[in-house]
DNA sequence: CTAGGGTTAG
């Protein structure tokens, strides 16, 4: 700029001068440089030609590195050079107007470039590449698919850039037919051996989840450069093979290939072991990208390092919403409240904007009760910083107030959403079902299908752990079936949900038989058929699984525990119990709660160990619940221990819980024992508490199809 | 051509 002015001064400069320094500033950062040197040559009365409006539009598209720039001001400079082409009749040569195509769609105005392309007098391969890659690279996925068709339609070969550009939409759409048809478009092109569209379609093919057709077209690449490792070291890590990622790094360094800053990003969104990474960013030379070191002090932020996430951050002068928000989503998970409104207001002092997932890493880690203020005080925020017409962040309310059983509030804000995205009736969905209120989710899922919206695996999932409750195994069959019929993924989250559902619901064959068709169960899987084995009494099946979980090198957590020790409980395996009591405290380091402590009592006290029962409970680190001392009631019914009964239904008592179980088991100890008198004594209190006593009742298959689909309204 | 933060689930 300053040097132009002084120039300016001196005498009137020529065209081809503003040419050679507008082509100077292709490349900056500031797209307004460009646009300031136009209108300097416009003031010296020198006439712009067509070529003079490429090369400023060149400049400014260069200048704007990412798309969707889109800001107000944005769109004005696109039209203000748009008008002075209109009045200088230069609107006639094509490559002006792609050029200007480009620059609309850098700036995320899909609109006006369209708008410019349909008016265009001529269009060659070159402005149908523009277009198509404009759509793809502004998120329109489809539009773009749909241009490609056209243009075909049209008359027009697609060459290397087309497919380039069109390729990558495939593949995040997860559209791997129309992937590979135009793999084979490419092919039939002639285009099959460029690097570049080979590169891509590996990609393309690793997105839509088939790693094979990766593994083949890298294998088959005679040149392997840098950008095809990284898409194969991509490739693996999306696909939850971060073994392999790492495997692929050390083959390309053995090739002498050097690394590049995306390797490292790959390697580390591979959910590699960060400290390797580490070392390899720091001995390439790499500490000093922006991207690279917030890919890092992400994976650290992940993998529960908060410190050296946070040392990291501090220690670099990198200041970016992207790392802050990895800090604070750590804190969250681990649920520092105090800590994540301390980073909050970081964002706000160093002046940059929170934005939705910022917003939804605050969200998440409202966990306690005791901070449900926060959490509404999040939605206020949210309505005034306007980030509340993201559906993500509504969707993040959504949850958390669910999570509090606020379900009121939750469904107000769901009515209010124009749009209705499958992810928000899961949240609702689930939040219906941990909130008790199973059959207000069975009612929401009947509308969501009337909304023609379609369920995934997730939705099943949440429904089945619905059906549990309520015991509803025909409903839980009907979503078995619309399981099989739609091929929605069995494994993992539904195959789990639907082997707790049979089990709870009575059916252990069928737990079985969907056990048995999953190919390589994960942990909570394996969980929830030894946790249906001890429910069902079956020890010895709960024991073998347990060891075939540990064969598959899985490493049991707190609820492989509690199944495992349930069975010890029913099968009054005292040695086994406590063994495995010890093994997962010592071996496995982990805490009990107090599910795992009522286990143990029950199974001591249940073994007649009223001593050793005792003596657990004082020991416990964490204050016994009703839970505990129900279990030690629940082994004096079996021994006849009256006297002990009578204090643990005192202490019951006055815990004040709300589960009116233990008048229940007293009167069952006073009736063993003939004590009709306490019997008659224990009834009447119940009742006057306002217990029904009507536990005991079979509340499987109770309820039809019919009768969710006819009687349960949302509104009750 | 390749890459980075978040939400739903057993």
């Amino acid at each position: 700029m300053n040097l132009a002015c002084t120039l300016c001064s001196s005498k009137t400069p020529s065209l081809s001068f503003f040419h050679s320094l507008l082509t100077s500033y292709t490349g900056s950062q500031n797209s307004k440089l460009a646009l300031d040197i136009f209108r300097q040559l416009l003031e010296t009365n020198v006439n712009p030609v067509d070529l003079t409006f490429s090369l400023l539009l060149k400049a400014c598209a260069s200048s704007l590195s990412s798309y969707a720039y889109a800001s107000f001001s944005a769109g004005i400079e696109g039209s203000q050079v748009h008008s002075q082409l209109v009045k200088r009749g230069i609107n006639q040569f094509v490559y002006v107007n792609t050029a200007l195509l480009d620059f609309y769609m850098k700036l995320g105005c899909t609109t006006d470039a369209r708008k410019l392309f349909e008016n265009m007098p001529c269009r060659d391969v070159v402005s149908w590449n523009a277009l198509i890659c404009g759509y793809s690279q502004n998120g329109y996925h489809f539009d773009a698919l749909d241009l490609f068709v056209q243009m075909l339609r049209d008359g027009f070969r697609p060459n290397q850039t087309t497919i380039v550009s069109l390729v990558p939409s495939c593949g995040l759409r997860e559209l791997i037919l129309q992937g590979s048809s135009i793999h084979g478009l490419g092919i039939k092109a002639g285009l099959g051996w460029d690097p570049q569209v080979k590169n891509a379609i590996t990609s393309m093919y690793a997105k839509c989840d088939d790693l094979k057709a990766s593994e083949l077209l890298f294998e088959e690449m005679s040149e392997k450069n840098i950008v095809s490792w990284n898409t194969m070291i991509g490739a693996y890590g999306q696909n939850g093979f971060s073994d392999k990622a790492m495997f692929f790094f050390k083959k390309m360094l053995e090739e002498s290939l050097q690394p590049s800053p995306v390797t490292m990003i790959s390697l580390l969104s591979a959910n590699a072991v960060p400290e390797i990474v580490h070392c390899y960013i720091i001995k390439c030379g790499f500490n000093s990208y922006v991207s690279v070191i917030t890919s890092l002090i992400c994976l650290y932020a992940k993998k529960g390092c908060t410190d050296m996430a946070e040392l990291l951050y501090k220690t670099s002068p990198v200041k970016n919403l992207i790392s802050l928000t990895a800090i604070m989503s750590s804190y969250s998970e681990k649920g520092d409240i105090k800590l994540v409104i301390e980073y909050f207001m970081q964002i706000q002092q160093l002046d940059m904007k929170p934005d939705a997932v910022a917003m939804i890493s605050v969200l998440c880690g409202i966990i306690d009760p005791a901070h449900f203020v926060i959490g509404r005080a999040f939605h206020g925020y949210g309505l005034q910083s306007g980030l509340i017409v993201d559906c993500l962040v509504v969707n993040g309310l959504i949850s958390m107030y669910s999570r509090f059983d606020e379900i009121e509030d939750a469904l107000s804000l769901f009515l209010e959403m124009n749009e209705k995205p499958l992810i928000t009736w899961n949240s609702l969905i689930s939040g219906f079902v941990q909130a008790g209120k199973p059959s207000h989710a069975m009612e929401l899922f009947r509308r969501m299908k009337m909304y023609g919206q379609k369920p995934d695996g997730i939705t099943i999932a949440s429904l089945l752990s619905g059906c549990c409750q309520l015991g509803y195994l025909r409903i839980g069959e009907v979503l078995h079936n619309y399981v099989v019929r739609n091929n929605v993924k069995v494994e993992d989250f539904t195959g789990t949900a639907l082997i707790d559902m049979y089990t709870k619901c009575g059916r252990l064959e069928y737990a079985e038989r969907v056990f048995k068709s999953i190919n390589d169960p994960c942990l909570a899987t394996w969980n929830s058929i030894i946790s249906g084995y001890s429910l069902h009494g079956i020890e010895h099946q709960a024991f073998i699984c347990y060891s075939e979980l540990l064969e598959h090198g899985l490493k049991p957590d707190r609820i492989t525990f509690l199944g495992v020790l349930s069975a010890c409980t029913h099968g009054g395996l005292v040695l086994e119990g406590t063994e495995h009591f010890l093994i997962m405290t010592k071996e496995y380091d982990l805490m009990p709660d107090l599910q795992h402590c009522a286990s143990m009592v029950g199974l001591l006290g249940r073994a007649g160990l009223f001593k050793e029962a005792l003596e657990f409970i004082n020991n416990m680190e964490i204050e016994p619940d009703s839970a505990v001392w129900g279990a030690l009631l629940s082994a004096c019914c079996i021994h006849q221990q009256v006297k002990l009964g009578e204090c643990l239904a005192k202490k019951l008592f006055f815990l004040n819980n709300k589960n009116g179980g233990f008048y229940v088991l007293m009167s069952n100890l006073y009736a063993i024992v003939g004590r009709w008198d306490d019997v008659a004594r224990v009834r009447y209190m119940m009742i006057e508490s306002g217990g029904d006593g009507c536990s005991g009742v079979s509340v499987i298959q109770v309820a039809s199809v019919e009768d969710i689909n006819n009687n349960v309204l949302l509104d009750e």
